[in-house]
DNA sequence: CACACGATTAAACAATTACTTAATTGTTTT
DNA sequence: AAAACAATTAAGTAATTGTTTAATCGTGTG
């Protein structure tokens, strides 16, 4: 994989082969995609950001989050897909929390940072 | 906006006002949603990865990313929608860059992370 | 001015997604 | 075992999204 030949080119044609070759291994961006598309989703955010501070059965996460069972059991379901959420049952509840990996904590601080960048008031006082 | 009474009672409900509080303001999240939003399709990922590391032109993006022109144009159309990418016309052609903002580094730098926390051996050598 | 080229937009389509309601599963209590 | 409650799954639907092809816009050149 050396030497790509781009239609134009603009100085910088000889270093653009590694990040090509970045580019062509898919699979890690496929994944990492996955992890993005979690967030993308403004109440599936907000159940993650809850559950980064808290660990809560789904009755209380629909209540707060004011949206019915099934869509919260949804949001739950997509979110452990992707290993950034883990349960534990405890009699007939179910207890969410963030999971305990690099990728959830990377991405709560992003998700705390992001936040602060957007409206730097709001988030001063966030326990 | 004080003592949220919670379906269940676990011991935090206390607490839970604070975040109660952020989750009900929604704007915020849902800008953050939309950033995130940007990097959930794989090939939008790898386009903003690319002008983390290099201005280009849409030809030359297309060919990178094996893709059609107006497809490539549409996901930076998006990107730039967001803030996260910005352009600057040279004749016919049009050269992204990833934007000069505190969200694009930051993101930036979490994108970095993540595929290292993904598959280490691939971007050990990253440039 | 006509043409070529790069980029964008429009229209159309397949695929995905988020939600609702209804039904089902799992657990505890009586 | 039956009833009650928490959670999940299933089916269906409206909305969104990513891509393709074709048409259009902007800029530079013969």
């Amino acid at each position: 994989m050396s030497g790509v030949e781009l239609p134009h080119q603009h100085g910088e044609a000889q270093y653009i082969t590694d990040i090509c070759c970045n580019l062509k291994s898919d699979k890690n961006f496929y994944e990492a995609a996955d992890i993005f598309k979690q967030f993308g989703d403004a109440n599936r955010l907000k159940i993650f950001y809850l559950l980064c501070h808290y660990e809560e059965c789904v009755i209380n996460i629909a209540y707060i989050m004011n949206m019915s069972s099934p869509a919260v059991s949804h949001h739950l379901k997509f979110l452990k897909s992707s290993g950034l959420i883990e349960s534990r049952r405890n009699g007939k509840e179910v207890f969410y929390k963030m999971a305990d990996t690099k990728e959830s904590q990377l991405l709560h601080q992003t998700i705390e940072k992001l936040l602060q960048f957007i409206c730097p008031i709001d988030t001063k006082n966030t326990k």
